[in-house]
RNA sequence: GGGCGUAUAGCUCAGUUGGUUAGAGCAGCUGGCUUACAACCAGCAGGCCGGGGGUUCGAGUCCCUCUGCGCCCACCA
């Protein structure tokens, strides 16, 4: 417990019985007074360190692989703050998009109609309806930013009890205002430069939540289908989509295949609609797959858009964006009895009375042969994909311009990653990209693409020549804000202008995390001191999205990487080794486990984990990190509690070979945990650490332990032996405080002043080179009480009952090592006699005096 | 179909340029109330380092190959 008041040449005040039951809120409130962790603005860029801290999904429920990741990032932000770094550690949320609506509609029984007019006395009902009130969008986004910020409470309240040095007073959140204003900034200026467009094309289109999805956001999923031979004239061909027939416009085989080649320029008719349809060649065509010839329709798949494009088809969409046939048949299809079967209908549906039509008129060959394939989802939806034609805004990330995608991956190698061999993730990514970045989303709650169109006489909009805003006007809605130079009762006229209906995808502002985080444009002080950033930690598995675009929109923006390193955590898995996620129902929240095992110990836990290796969730680690604090706790009242009343001695009083001994294997300890650090291994610094304080514990404690009592004439041995002690606690309880913040920063206040995680690291200057000695004489001291030990255990007798005779046998040099530390050997194995003879193999015999 | 990672004690994991007898904790077993700590302490036992081949005086470590697991990517005929 903090003392009320802190006096430097006090002794030490212990508590009776030290406990680390309630050091979190203690501790907490305290760094939150004495704001222990605010970022000194006035700092100059050399000495900043700053953190591009990932922005959580606020909607979504915390479990324990956030912890993970946060935690070890904590950790090295509080070995940077302690080696003299001024830490500029923000936090954000990731509020916008998709999750929050979802949550927002079903939480308060309301959806988004963006045809109605804002309304600035609605409430939302106490509880959700039957049917979902129709709401205008601000009314909408009103609902989101309400819901989120009680989510956002919720999480701040378990970072901060799970120790995360943040300075919460440089929070941010993916919707307010500096983030609309940064993202809808960074978009006109992309648009300015043209690295922005807009452009009607084919886009994979998810029909529940009606909107445009990027290839960053799908995902394929193993699905049952079926092929269905049918025949065209005298050819047949596979599909699975027997649906689309009426979408076909070619069939398509390889240049190269010989059994198609004389047909190329022919023309087949189709099944049931009779359409004549062109037999063309393009190398995409598997002669390997199906009978070696496919049909091409508009838009089955991906590769269908691929031959489209190249070979200039017609275009007959079937599919409309609500994931129904359309009611009319596209041109040149006749509006008979086969599309009268299908219209309106589900691709399902329409599935089902194709493959019945085709099976009458005899076009499908033999049965569908079931098989398993994948196909292309919205990571969050549930019905695959369908491709339809919209106006949508790209912005370009070299997937189809290779100069560009050349100087990203040169960027990507300017990056230092950690560990390194993550690095072939963003090269993978770059390399695999087959289009530019679809950023807008037909969605509500997100920043808006922040321009207009003007109307022309005919009453439609001319999206060639989008009307934009001033950027001091930012940011802004296009759909209630009206254009300069326009009248509000202009909207949707003909000679007005009309907003842009859509949002942009979410990364489109999660993208630009260091410039909103840094203040870019709004605080040109503080950007130059912290952008741009040093470290973005982040999870694997957004290195296609995160990473990729934070170092897209920095390339066009400011030609420099966003950040230098980047540490990529690794995942949990759940005790039987499956990725820990919502779908798979293996989610375990951090609260219970923080409570049942505190702080220190779960985060104990997560430093244990490798930087970028899978961990299991494991409580039998949490266990031991929780017997690392109480043991920490109780080996410092043991060595403050020798210090008396006097000042706190210094390292000049350390004379004792044995206590010098220490001290040079503890500035090893330093040495090599400093090394680690530098390299992001936070998991080898702690590992290094807590060996040695048990061995610290076991051996050095014991064997100084009589000495440190005093009492008598001589205080040397035994101020030594507290020099020591001081010295090594002090020393400790520094490099394990990145990971165990609150029972070092106790221990710490018992005797110090000031914050740990504001005291300087420990280096090797501290131990005054002449006071380190020879390492040996403490190993051979410890072997030596090992071997007295085992005597005692063989025996089966209490460690406390004496060793009548001790003899230690061995090398010259060992054995005077032995007798450096002879006084200590003698009291801490209770020795009555101890022969010392040399010989070439260290041995140890211990004749154990007669029990009482 | 490509790429990356990974495989070490019953369990969870270390093992940093190749170098004594491969380590730790947990679990197990045997003991001990020892004035810092019984939520503790001491000790013991436990391993063809996934299989096979190669390089080397020497391989858990480097190379090849196979197998299992995890992740990422891929063009749905």
């Amino acid at each position: 417990m903090p003392t009320d008041a802190t006096d430097a040449t006090s002794a030490p005040r212990i508590p009776a019985k030290p406990t680390i039951d309630g050091v979190e809120a203690t501790w907490v409130d305290a760094w939150e007074d004495e704001r222990t962790y605010r970022f000194d603005d006035s700092a100059p860029r050399e000495r900043v360190f700053s953190i591009d801290t990932p922005p959580p999904t606020v909607s979504g429920s915390l479990h324990m692989g956030s912890v993970f990741g946060y935690v070890q990032t904590d950790a090295l932000a509080r070995y940077r703050r302690m080696t003299g770094w001024e830490l500029f550690y923000p936090m954000g949320w990731d509020d916008n998009g998709l999750p929050t609506e979802r949550r927002v509609q079903t939480y308060f029984g309301v959806r988004c109609d963006p045809s109605l007019p804002y309304d600035p006395d609605f409430q939302p009902p106490d509880e959700p309806g039957k049917d979902d009130i129709p709401i205008s969008r601000p009314n909408f986004i009103a609902l989101c930013h309400q819901l989120t910020a009680e989510d956002e409470l919720t999480f701040e309240a378990l970072w901060r009890r799970l120790g995360l040095s943040v300075d919460w007073t440089r929070g941010y959140a993916t919707i307010d205002d500096r983030s609309r204003r940064a993202s809808q900034r960074m978009f006109l200026r992309n648009l300015s430069r043209h690295e922005a467009y807009s452009s009607e094309a084919p886009t994979l289109w998810d029909v529940d939540y009606q909107t445009a999805v990027a290839q960053a956001e799908m995902e394929d999923r193993e699905r049952p289908g079926a092929y269905h031979r049918l025949r065209f004239d005298d050819l047949e061909i596979e599909t699975t989509r027997p649906e689309l027939v009426a979408a076909c416009v070619a069939l398509v085989a390889h240049p190269d295949d010989e059994r198609f080649s004389a047909r190329f320029g022919d023309t087949v008719r189709t099944p049931l609609f009779g359409v004549e349809v062109p037999i063309v060649a393009h190398e995409l065509a598997d002669p390997e797959k199906g009978t070696g010839i496919a049909m091409i329709c508009t838009f089955g798949d991906v590769t269908d858009v691929v031959w489209w494009r190249e070979l200039a088809l017609p275009t007959r969409s079937i599919v409309t964006r609500s994931g129904r046939i359309a009611e009319t048949p596209p041109p040149g299809v006749p509006d008979g009895p086969a599309w009268q079967a299908i219209a309106g209908t589900t691709v399902k549906a329409a599935q089902r009375t194709m493959v019945e039509l085709l099976t009458a008129s005899g076009d499908l060959i033999g049965e569908p042969r079931p098989i398993t394939h994948p196909v292309k989802f919205y990571e969050r939806g549930d019905r695959p994909l369908e491709i339809v034609t919209s106006r949508q805004w790209f912005i370009r990330n070299g997937g189809r311009d290779e100069p560009l995608r050349r100087e990203l991956l040169q960027r990507g190698r300017e990056v230092r990653w950690h560990p390194p061999y993550m690095h072939v993730r963003f090269d993978n990514w770059v390399n695999g990209l087959n289009g530019d970045w679809l950023v807008s989303r037909q969605r509500y709650f997100g920043v808006p693409v922040p321009v207009w169109y003007p109307v022309g006489r005919d009453g439609e909009a001319d999206h060639g020549a989008p009307i934009v805003p001033e950027e001091s006007r930012l940011p802004i809605d296009p759909t209630t804000d009206v254009p300069d130079g326009y009248e509000a009762a202009q909207r949707g006229q003909p000679g007005g202008f009309t907003g842009d209906p859509d949002v942009m995808d979410t990364w489109a502002t999660s993208s630009l995390t260091p410039q909103i985080a840094c203040g870019w444009e709004d605080d040109p002080a503080l950007f130059a001191a912290t952008f741009p950033m040093d470290l973005r930690p982040q999870g694997p598995e957004i290195i296609r999205t995160w990473l990729f675009s934070t170092v897209l929109r920095s390339h066009f923006e400011h030609h420099t990487l966003p950040w230098r390193d980047t540490s990529i955590n690794g995942w949990i898995l759940d005790p039987d080794r499956k990725k820990m996620s919502k779908s798979k129902g293996n989610v375990i929240t951090p609260m219970p486990l923080v409570e049942e095992f505190g702080s220190d110990a779960v985060r104990y836990w997560a430093c244990n984990g490798r930087p970028g290796t899978d961990t299991a969730l494991d409580t039998g680690i949490m266990k031991i990190g929780r017997r690392l604090a109480i043991k920490i706790l109780n080996a410092s009242k043991f060595a403050l509690g020798r210090l008396g009343d006097g000042p706190a001695p210094g390292v000049d009083l350390v004379s004792e070979p044995l206590d010098r001994a220490l001290l040079a294997k503890l500035a090893a300890v330093v040495t090599a945990a400093t090394t680690a650090f530098e390299e992001f291994d936070y998991a080898r610094a702690l590992e290094g650490t807590e060996t040695f304080f048990w061995s610290f514990c076991d051996d050095y404690v014991e064997l100084v332990k009589t000495r440190a009592y005093g009492g008598e004439d001589d205080t040397t041995p035994a101020d030594s032996a507290r020099a020591t002690l001081a010295l090594a606690l002090s020393v400790q309880l520094r490099l394990l405080a990145p990971f165990l913040p609150f029972v070092t920063e106790e221990v710490w206040r018992w005797w110090q002043m000031g914050s740990i995680h504001r005291a300087p690291w420990p280096t090797g200057a501290e131990f005054a080179e002449h006071r380190t000695g020879d390492p040996s004489v403490l190993e051979v001291a410890a072997d030596v009480l090992a071997a007295v030990r085992r005597a005692k255990t063989t025996e089966k007798r209490s460690m406390r009952s004496g060793v009548a005779e001790l003899t230690v046998s061995g090398p010259a040099a060992t054995l005077a090592a032995v007798d450096a530390a002879r006084r200590d050997i003698v009291d801490a194995g209770g020795v009555e006699a101890l022969e010392l003879v040399e010989a070439a193999e260290f041995s140890v015999v211990s004749r154990l005096a007669q029990p009482d």
